[in-house]
DNA sequence: TTAGGGTTAG
């Protein structure tokens, strides 16, 4: 606080006082000085008297606070117990207070409704705005750039970007922030190529926070050219950019999967926050390499910053692709021990990575312990219980899932489908397949033919799954020709595998997979001239097929199995275990088959 | 210089 040399020692004292972050504990002494001293005439000083209060009293006692200390506070006064109200965080406070202060006839300028604005971007809807913008318009204040932007802003951050819109075509005069708080509104209601749009329209200058909103826009559309454009208008104007237009960039890379680029931007940025990091590392999760990220994410540790919970939901991510159980149980206790709070991203990650890491259990008491579950949780609860096995489960769960109000999307019957094929639920999978487009109005995608395919192919029904395939508006992918290439083995199929190959070729010629099955078909069916013809084929085409490998975590130590390979030091006790394991399942599957009698 | 508007990560 910089008070100006011809000030009374007493006032400066005073201000020094109010600004002090332990005033609040000696706020009746300073009550008692600012009446004895005379200084509540002082507007100043009231002003940050009146923010001071806010962090103590309710709205319409510290009105009646004011009124007592001065029977005519300047509107100066009230604004500031507004923006106090605003800055601890207490929006209901503010808008009281606003209404009190209306309905009392006190005396309001043009800064009070920006003011009062500021806590409205935490109302959800536009109820409050649209009541500000109304008494803006009686007040006549609304002929104010700043009120017009505010309002703009607001309307735009409560999802009214059609208000923000309006509101926007009336205004006489635009500035940038008019411009940027528009674009930053579609952006905020998913409008990404409307942004683009108007960020073409601009008739002032874009500066660095338009460029930022307009790089969310071009990640989120996936449009690397544009962002391209945007970092070349950055480099321009800046050169060397700042830690939050440098992350914006980095995050526009990363959604358009430009991970090399990525890289390149978090390399040179000169400072790196949590920001920069957690976006690096949500990338590499992101595209699929889930190693590095962890990597990264010791290097951040490394470096001094501590994760928060978003970094922490990117890394459970990671460590759900990995099969990391005691890793995901590290940040589990990393967050009980930090006392960071749960929201509804971090439990649905963590649900996901004890399902994955095959903690069914840990993962189902995760979940209902969650306060807040939106359709993603009870998504990676369902595809938890799917990939482990337990599709009448799931199928229970997704019953009360829907009893609970909540509308299951695309994700969902990912999940309930795979949990019928999983468990070989035919009949339930129908039902459902057909209820995705009758009762809730989805369109089924490649993913769900494919579940859809995989149950009737394993179910031995491949007439009816390749009346499916038939039936498609778009074009079967590897996943689907595959599980009919899969069951025509199993099934001696021959005819049909061969017209199914073809149909693989056309999508990836280079698939070594196709030719292997191809070739067990034949070996299948006892024809070894066939056979040997595919193998010679594969070798001609210089083909060799990618060996399956497998990763598993025992105590911290990621341990990796390749097909064919036998180089880990117990290699030979863990085959004698598998061997073990394998006739037990082979003696458990032909007693519930019945074949063998108790 | 007695206050007010727009920007980044799941």
């Amino acid at each position: 606080m910089r008070v100006a040399a011809s000030t009374h020692p007493l006032k400066s004292a005073l201000l020094s006082l109010l600004d002090e972050p332990i005033a609040i504990k000696s706020f009746n002494q300073i009550h008692a000085l600012l009446l004895t001293s005379g200084f509540y005439k002082d507007s100043l000083v009231l002003a940050k008297f009146a923010d001071l209060l806010a962090l103590s009293t309710h709205p319409s006692s510290a009105y009646k606070v004011l009124r007592q200390i001065h029977h005519h506070p300047i509107p100066f006064v009230f604004n500031s117990l507004i923006s106090g109200y605003a800055r601890i965080k207490a929006p209901r406070s503010a808008f009281l207070l606003f209404k009190h202060l209306v309905g009392n006839g006190a005396p309001l300028d043009k800064h009070t409704i920006p003011a009062v604005l500021k806590s409205c971007t935490k109302f959800s809807g536009t109820g409050e705005a649209r009541q500000l913008h109304g008494v803006a318009i009686k007040m006549g204040f609304l002929c104010d750039l700043y009120v017009q932007n505010t309002l703009v802003h607001v309307y735009g951050t409560c999802g009214g970007h059609v208000d923000a819109g309006d509101l926007f075509e009336e205004m006489p005069v635009r500035d940038v922030v008019s411009w940027t708080a528009l674009i930053s509104a579609y952006v905020k209601g998913g409008f990404f190529i409307r942004a683009l749009e108007l960020f073409a329209l601009m008739d002032v200058e874009p500066n660095m926070a338009t460029l930022v909103c307009v790089l969310v826009a071009c990640g989120r559309l996936g449009n690397v050219n544009t962002g391209k454009g945007i970092h070349g208008l950055i480099l321009k104007h800046e050169g060397e950019f700042g830690v939050v237009v440098g992350n914006a960039l980095l995050d526009m890379y990363v959604k358009c999967e430009c991970l090399d680029e990525a890289r390149r931007i978090f390399e040179e940025l000169p400072e790196r926050d949590i920001v920069s990091w957690t976006s690096i590392i949500s990338g590499l999760v992101q595209c699929k390499q889930p190693k590095d990220a962890i990597e990264m994410f010791h290097e951040m540790r490394a470096s001094g910053l501590e994760p928060d919970k978003v970094t922490l939901s990117s890394v459970l991510s990671a460590c759900a692709s990995l099969g990391l159980l005691d890793s995901g149980k590290w940040v589990h206790e990393y967050i009980e021990r930090r006392g960071i709070e749960w929201d509804v991203h971090i439990g649905t990650a963590m649900v996901d990575m004890y399902a994955k890491c095959g903690f069914l259990e840990m993962a189902m008491h995760t979940f209902e312990k969650m306060p807040h579950r939106n359709v993603s949780s009870w998504n990676a609860l369902l595809g938890g219980l799917a990939i482990n096995g337990c599709g009448k489960e799931a199928l229970q769960h997704f019953d009360r899932m829907v009893r609970n109000g909540v509308n299951p999307n695309e994700v969902t019957f990912i999940a309930i489908l795979s949990a019928c094929s999983h468990s070989g639920l035919v009949e339930e999978g129908r039902h459902h397949f057909k209820s995705m487009t009758e009762i809730y109005n989805l369109a089924p995608r490649v993913e769900h033919y494919g579940c859809m395919i995989n149950l009737l192919c394993r179910a031995g029904l491949i007439a009816e799954a390749h009346e499916l395939v038939r039936s498609m508006s778009m074009k079967a992918d590897v996943l689907i020709w595959g599980a009919m290439l899969s069951a025509c083995k199993a099934h001696g199929n021959v005819e049909l595998s061969q017209q199914i190959l073809g149909h693989l070729l056309e999508l990836d010629p280079s698939d070594s997979g196709v030719y292997v099955l191809l070739s067990n078909i034949y070996a299948t069916s006892d024809r070894w001239g066939d056979v040997t013809r595919v193998r010679k084929l594969m070798r001609e085409k210089g083909m060799k097929k990618e060996p399956g490998a497998s990763v598993i975590d025992v105590n911290g130590k990621a341990h990796e199995f390749v097909v064919g390979e036998s180089n880990h030091p117990k290699s030979d006790e863990i085959c004698l275990v598998l061997y073990s394991l394998a006739k037990q399942a082979q003696l458990d599957g032909l007693l519930s088959c019945g074949l063998i009698i108790q």
